[in-house]
RNA sequence: GCGAAAGUGGCGGAAUUGGCAGACGCGCCAGACUUAGGAUCUGGUACCGAGAGGUGUGGGGGUUCGAGUCCCCCCUUUCGCACCA
């Protein structure tokens, strides 16, 4: 311990040291408990930026707390190295993706190195590489073999910047994930896996989790899958043996439908519009519709045309007239709806426009009329001018004999009714769609089928895996998957004729890469598995997720598909991957010029260079003020003046520690002592810093935390005892009250805390 | 439009189950040390008031011995979803 604090030799020292001693290798045969503490892996971009340290310097806290528990941590990290930047780093400079993945990576590294950050190495792992993405390969086929893969042509969305499909999740809202651009509709034929099938577990294994997963994160998860109970009903066609199916929540409505409204896009439409003089219109209308679509702009109003055709209400025999509208869309339920206007508020609205009749059929119902004997029959004309929808459920009039019915009493009624009369069913329908994972992308896991012209589509052998990635391609932009220019690559040999075939050319979504990379660190060498289960057994499930909610929906919607996955196939026992999920706030600086604050960003210019920080204040300052600055799912707002205040605390600390030194690194003679009230006001701060840093801690309250260290800290500067006077006593107190302070500081500033424990006369570090 | 969450000093934010509002830090003010201070240390700092004292957790009402916390209405902000039948 030198007399001054300086971060940077203390810093290097101990990260030596700790690279040396190898503390932070996590041991599969350790008898300990284990805690598997988690971050999201980084894409290796080149540069940490303020969100990255953010979110290791928490994972760091957790780890460093659970180990001085004396937890068995797993506390891994590794690269997210596949995708889009890489080759546009290609396209625009030329340069090989690989190399300019490598080259990120070591710098990352080094980053992440000298903030100290304990991750055990030896796991490291980047998903560019052939030995993971064989893996990503492996669990392709095995979906395959389980008909959870398959290649359809559907119309997807399509960023035109960057040149390639992107899944519903990746699109949400009609723009890119990445880079914000408005994606298009395009027909192609795209690998799809088949996550509609776990679409029931999605929603129902949220029971498991929801006390350790943020609310937020898991309704829009459930928002998301957006499970809906209600029924299909068959309308018949007049002078047609064909049926119209509907789905519906609300069959209580039903005798309140005037009207049947189809998607243009509904594969019925041709043959119920045979030889009709209005064909053509629909087909226009269609066709219009489809184009509006396409550009990606939202339809501003609700519009129709009516197909001549009738249909007949099952339950009512009322006829009803068949519209095509763009309201109606076919990726959801059955593609055509029973229009109920008096009900619906789009609905209403398209009545409106049309001159179509509005009916009511439900009135509202108060607790009164609930308890009143018999209750009405009819409420109001059923003519009577509506102006707009009345869409809660309430009590059932104009219906026929269903008429007085509480909506919650006629709705499973009358899907039993038409079950048992063979035209409908009670039935759930699900919003998400299945995922699409063909990308026409060079910088990805290859998609391991061949097309051989005599045995169609053949998946590659288990045992010829990996289809490797070749060493590049030529990098045109063109929005064809540059692998199909590489004839080395496409030309191969059909694995079961052996005659010539040729190799799919699209790569997988780099999201199949993060839906189980926490597995591999596990067993991050295995040549012959992607993970032995008995070993991920021991680790497994991640105790604690850090990353940001940006992946409310993408990825931690994959992983949790791809887990139930691996249950399936029996290589893991559960049903969920991750016991506890944190998703930190971001981290946000003043954009020059106004007040606003907003994301760090290069475009902005209002990044912030971590290595500039911790060359100006250290590692430990720097982390310390992330966790000080805000509670750790809030904003947090850069301050210039707050990293300041966060150096001042452990130099402070230090220099206490310092003026101990001697006094404290002899031993105290044991026995009983008398304490002053001071002496003992000071033990009593000690133990409920202790107290209360471990429960803040557990909870993640890493602000409340650092401030508990900076009381007790004040706390001690008042005690003011002198170094050379002080009473065995007080000396004890002191010790007492110090050295718990070194160790409750070394999950925020772990460098410093090491030099002061060393200090204090423990040789060995912390662990 | 629909849904959810949140409103506490100049700022970031504290405050088990309803029990001393403003912990801790930044900033600011004063003092000490200094040739100097944008270093360091010490003290102060919710607001009004010279003071005694009074007022205070977006606004209004309510429950309670007691409300930042619970209930009702309103306002504002942020986020999510946007024709999901």
């Amino acid at each position: 311990m030198d007399e001054k604090y300086f971060p940077e030799q203390i810093e290097s020292k101990w990260q030596e040291r700790w690279n040396n001693t190898g503390v932070f290798q996590a041991k599969d045969d350790d008898p300990r408990e284990k805690f598997y503490c988690l971050e999201m892996l980084p894409y290796p971009s080149g540069f940490l930026h303020m969100g990255h340290v953010r979110n290791y310097a928490i994972g760091d806290a957790l780890s460093w707390f659970k180990r001085l528990q004396g937890f068995n941590v797993l506390h891994p990290i590794g690269w997210d190295s596949f995708g889009q930047p890489a080759e546009q780093a290609a396209i625009k400079r030329g340069v090989n993706p690989r190399d300019w993945t490598e080259d990120n990576i070591v710098h990352m590294r080094g980053q992440m190195q000298r903030l100290g950050i304990s991750y055990d190495w030896s796991r490291e792992i980047a998903a560019h590489r052939p030995e993971f993405y064989q893996w990503d390969q492996w669990f392709f086929l095995k979906m395959l073999d389980r008909d959870l893969a398959y290649k359809k042509v559907s119309q997807v969305n399509w960023c035109p910047k960057e040149e390639t499909v992107l899944s519903n999740e990746q699109s949400s809202g009609g723009i890119c994930w990445r880079c914000g651009t408005a994606v298009e509709k395009r027909d192609l034929e795209q690998w799809f896996l088949r996550i509609t099938a776990y679409a029931e577990q999605l929603v129902a294994d949220i029971k498991q989790i929801e006390d350790g997963w943020p609310e937020k994160v898991l309704k829009r998860q459930s928002d998301w899958v957006g499970r809906s109970e209600g029924a299909y009903i068959d309308f018949g066609v007049k002078e047609s043996k064909q049926k119209i199916r509907v789905f519906t929540t609300r069959i209580d409505t039903i005798y309140g439908a005037t009207a049947i409204v189809m998607s243009p896009e509904h594969p019925l439409l041709n043959e119920l519009l045979e030889g009709s003089a209005l064909k053509q219109d629909v087909e226009t209308f269609a066709q219009r519709v489809r184009s509006q679509r396409a550009s990606g702009r939202e339809e501003e109003e609700k519009e129709g045309v009516n197909t001549g055709v009738l249909a007949i209400n099952p339950f009512s025999g009322e006829s009803l007239p068949v519209w095509v509208a763009n309201y109606v869309l076919m990726e959801y339920g059955t593609g055509a709806i029973m229009s109920v206007p008096a009900h619906d508020e789009r609905d209403m609205e398209f009545a409106q426009k049309y001159s179509l009749p509005i009916r009511q059929v439900i009135a509202p119902v108060t607790h009164d009329q609930i308890a009143a004997e018999p209750p009405p029959t009819t409420a109001g004309d059923a003519s009577a001018e509506i102006k707009q929808a009345f869409t809660d459920y309430g009590i059932l009039i104009n219906s026929g004999d269903w008429g007085a019915k509480l909506s919650s009493v006629a709705i499973p009624e009358m899907s039993a009714y038409a079950k048992q009369h063979g035209f409908g069913e009670a039935a759930v329908t699900y919003r998400i769609r299945d995922w699409g994972v063909s990308r026409q992308r060079f910088w990805g896991a290859p998609v391991p089928v061949v097309y051989c012209d005599k045995d169609g589509m053949v998946p590659v052998p288990y045992d010829q895996l990996p289809v490797v990635l070749p060493q590049t391609a030529e990098f045109t932009g063109t929005g064809e998957s540059p692998l199909a220019g590489v004839p080395g690559f496409v030309n191969t040999e059909c694995p079961k004729c052996h005659g010539p075939a040729r190799r799919d050319t699209d790569t997988m979504d780099t999201f199949v890469d993060s839906s189980w990379y926490f597995f591999r660190y596990l067993d991050p060498r295995n040549e012959t598995a992607a993970f032995d289960p008995n070993i991920a057994k021991q680790w497994t499930p991640v105790d604690q997720y850090i990353g940001g909610d940006s992946h409310a929906v993408m990825h931690l919607i994959y992983t949790r598909f791809w887990t139930k996955f691996m249950r399936d196939i029996g290589l893991v026992d559960f049903d969920e991957p991750v016991k506890r999920l944190l998703t930190q706030g971001m981290v946000t600086n003043r954009v020059e010029g106004t007040d606003e604050y907003k994301a760090m960003s290069k475009s902005l210019g209002n990044g912030v260079d971590p290595d500039e920080m911790i060359k100006a204040f250290g590692a430990d300052a720097t982390r310390l003020f992330v966790l000080f600055a805000a509670p750790v799912e809030n904003e947090l707002r850069w301050s210039e003046t707050g990293i300041e205040g966060a150096f001042r605390f452990p130099r402070r600390v230090y220099t206490t520690i310092w003026r101990w030194q001697e006094r404290l690194s002899n031993p105290s003679p044991t026995g009983a002592m008398e304490f002053s009230p001071e002496a003992r006001a000071l033990r009593r701060k000690t133990h409920q810093t202790i107290a209360k840093i471990t429960s803040d801690l557990e909870q993640l309250h890493l602000n409340t935390s650092v401030a508990a260290l900076m009381e007790l800290f004040n706390e001690i500067t008042d005690f003011n005892a002198d170094p050379a006077k002080a009473s065995e006593a007080d000396v004890f107190a002191m010790r007492e009250a110090l050295e718990s302070l070194v160790i409750m500081l070394t999950p925020f500033a772990p460098h410093v805390a090491e030099e002061m424990w060393e200090g204090l006369g423990h040789a060995g570090g912390l662990l």
